[in-house]
DNA sequence: CCAAAAGTGTTTCGTATACACCCATGT
DNA sequence: ACATGGGTGTATACGAAACACTTTTGG
């Protein structure tokens, strides 16, 4: 872990472009309730702590692709690869980071003299229960919390979030988003709890159903649940193949 | 306007962030085809010509905000304010400069070590009858050219250009965009055809019509075209008000 | 047998689609 | 009178929404 950090500071005061960070609203779903993962701002190295929290993100290095760093920042910090991640917004104000704390923090952090960040702002759906503790992860203390109850966060991190929610609501209307939040095997309920959560709305139960039973891709198994106290449901796998092939024939739709 | 092009080398010269600039892809509909607005690389001093083309853009100015600098390149060119202006994507290929031509071109221009530009990129919507020559337009011989047959451009913005309409279409289908490329007073088949015009399908006359006509927020005038050697059409305009009050009840629908 | 969640059908209403002819104007 | 685009109505089919009870399992 210790050879992850000093990599991690070499990569910071090494190449970076002092003009374009990106940073990642992170979400997961644990069946109850829509999460975002938080780092600390600084490494918790045993001596202080400073208790500022933060979205994983990062200046990029000078040649990097935007998805990239994005990529690589969720890695660092989750432990997974092929997550998916879409681009939603620039954060451009040249304001933002005008907190002279906060400004100072960057400066020292990134040895960098800095005039003015723009942010790109991805949101990525990760599956929480695949999600693994890193060197990373831990010495930031990354955690999972609500988006119901977000606490205050450096620079306009809030605003981002709140931004990428809106984003992500609105995606999840056209594009079949749920499955990267859902673990592989899941039920017709626990995908209609996650539109609920995500929504903010209710669903009828019977015709959620049958309208998700209509759809080719999303494949019943004969197989179902089993540990729980109640009639146990039958689960389901979501076939991207079928999916996308049905994509290109412009004959898909969702909800 | 001679004057004109000393502000605008001077400001070159000046305070730019030599990482971020903006490209606007400037649409118009002239009643047949849906077109994109282009300027020459070089302003025509009267000496030489560079014939290459591209869209309107710059490098944005240090401390400025993006769409700032949009509106600011988009009233250079076309002598309108109050624009409709959309983000649609980044483009951050660091190779996305590369031909070593194109690259040495913009250093001269900018008087910058150019290392790599991500730019952002936005699609813009006019009223054609309404935009009018510059000083600008002029030294950068602004044109008019159908989307069905843009000539090669410099850098990447024949790929901007392909983006941008992509995402012209997807949000035509719920946003009330049409009226920013109409005049103010149009007609139901004017309205028809920019529809097939950017959506490239046909659509059933009578079923439009009907659509159309159950919105409040298109209101039909006590008027009609003159002029025209056929039974003249009904006017209409959009009125945004409405369609504003009936989108905070979310209550609105396009198309 | 009780608790807890899974699973199931029918009716009603509104919107989408398909389709062909007469109308008003200028030349 | 004719050419040109403007304007209109009906029937059918499909998906959306509303709504309440039975079933299966574990404890």
């Amino acid at each position: 872990m210790f050879l992850y950090l000093i990599e991690h500071v070499n990569r910071m005061t090494a190449n970076l472009n002092p003009c374009l960070s990106v940073d990642c609203v992170v979400f997961g779903f644990d069946g109850n309730e829509l999460k975002v993962l938080l780092i600390n701002r600084d490494p918790s190295t045993g001596c202080e702590q400073s208790g500022k929290l933060k979205l994983p993100g990062d200046l990029i290095i000078r040649s990097e692709m935007l998805t990239i760093a994005a990529q690589r920042i969720l890695s660092e910090f989750t432990g997974l690869h092929d997550i998916y991640l879409k681009q939603f917004g620039i954060f451009d104000d040249p304001q933002r980071l005008n907190s002279r704390n906060d400004l100072e923090w960057l400066e020292n952090r990134s040895d960098l003299k800095i005039e003015r960040v723009v942010t790109v702002a991805y949101y990525s759906l990760v599956k929480i229960d695949k999600s693994v503790q890193t060197d990373l992860s831990i010495a930031y203390n990354a955690c999972w919390y609500s988006c119901s109850s977000i606490p205050l966060l450096i620079f306009d991190h809030n605003n981002i979030i709140d931004k990428g929610l809106d984003a992500l609501r609105r995606e999840l209307l056209t594009e079949p988003l749920c499955f990267e939040l859902l673990p592989e095997k899941f039920t017709l309920n626990q995908l209609q709890r996650l539109y609920e959560t995500i929504l903010g709305c209710e669903l009828d139960n019977r015709n959620f159903r049958k309208k998700i039973q209509r759809l080719p891709y999303i494949v019943p198994l004969y197989e179902r649940q089993n540990g729980v106290n109640h009639k146990p449901a039958q689960l389901h796998v979501f076939d991207n193949n079928k999916y996308a092939s049905l994509k290109k024939d412009h004959t898909v739709f969702i909800l």
